[in-house]
DNA sequence: TATTGTTATACTCTATAACTATA
DNA sequence: TATAGTTATAGAGTATAACAATA
């Protein structure tokens, strides 16, 4: 019932792999990003927005914002605008340079992101039920070696 | 410079776990996405279904695409569309049941994936140059319980 | 009645590129 | 000239729901 259909034995160990990889990626993805909709009408890119946010108080910039979530800049003017809009984050000005802003969240904000990440972080465990602490830290460890690995992407 | 700067100490292994696996994810399938459309003008999931025929000679069913790519009905009546305007596949009767048909790829398709899928494997088999093969198989196995873990999203 | 597949629609996310204002 | 951010645009990808034909 998967991608992983695609993959046969006579295929290299690491196309398996990716297959495998992608899969559990999409299948704990759309489980967030429904949970996210159905109880908090919100999306990914917004949590994942106000995520970046929650750990820095004095806000983060705009290309600073860009390059942690890995899309470009108009993209993230978007998302900004929406949760400004709804009055869950703000942009302040920078000192010293009027053409930068700092985008942070509202006090509104920091207490609905609170709530959603209480509640993301439930499913995330669920998720990674079927492993015990050891095999946990393990994938970690091999994760990070993927990471290393690829080249990374240039992001805009 | 990534989704992991979400993660902090204080939150459970397995939400840092999360955002290195999409991390991850995120970086190999950007990777495999511009390739696909600079090297083949193609998309992922144009890609996706073309290599769910690939080992499926006589071709399968919408319904069955629908749930090996994990994407509702509709999508996979217009991937399939447009791969048959190109010539890439075909659809053809089923026997006893004149509502479905079966989705296969053509001599073109066939040989056309096949050019795909070789340079695909090649940049699969880069992204994961940091780790030895059992490392490789280490990651599978881990994975694989994952995924038995999650619970399958149901495909409409 | 249920199922297969299509059509129509709308929305989110994305990249690109041209643009404005400031450095 | 270069940089920070915005705007405008187009396209990919998706889900939903109404629909037609057949089982």
């Amino acid at each position: 019932m998967d991608l992983e259909a695609r993959a046969h034995s006579e295929h290299p160990d690491e196309l398996r792999l990716w297959l495998r990889l992608l899969t559990c990626t999409q299948l704990i993805e759309k489980q967030v990003r429904n949970s996210l909709r159905e109880q908090f009408s919100t999306t990914l890119p917004r949590f994942d927005l106000m995520s970046q946010l929650e750990r820095a108080p004095e806000g983060l910039k705009m290309n600073e914002l860009s390059r942690r979530m890995m899309v470009t800049g108009g993209n993230v003017t978007g998302i900004t605008d929406q949760l400004v809009t709804e009055g869950l984050v703000e942009r302040v000005d920078v000192a010293n340079d009027r053409r930068a802003w700092r985008v942070r969240l509202t006090p509104r904000g920091r207490k609905l992101f609170n709530d959603m990440a209480q509640k993301h972080e439930a499913w995330i465990v669920d998720a990674f039920a079927g492993l015990n602490a050891k095999e946990i830290s393990q994938l970690h460890k091999l994760l990070g070696k993927v990471k290393q690995t690829t080249p990374t992407t240039e992001i805009a």
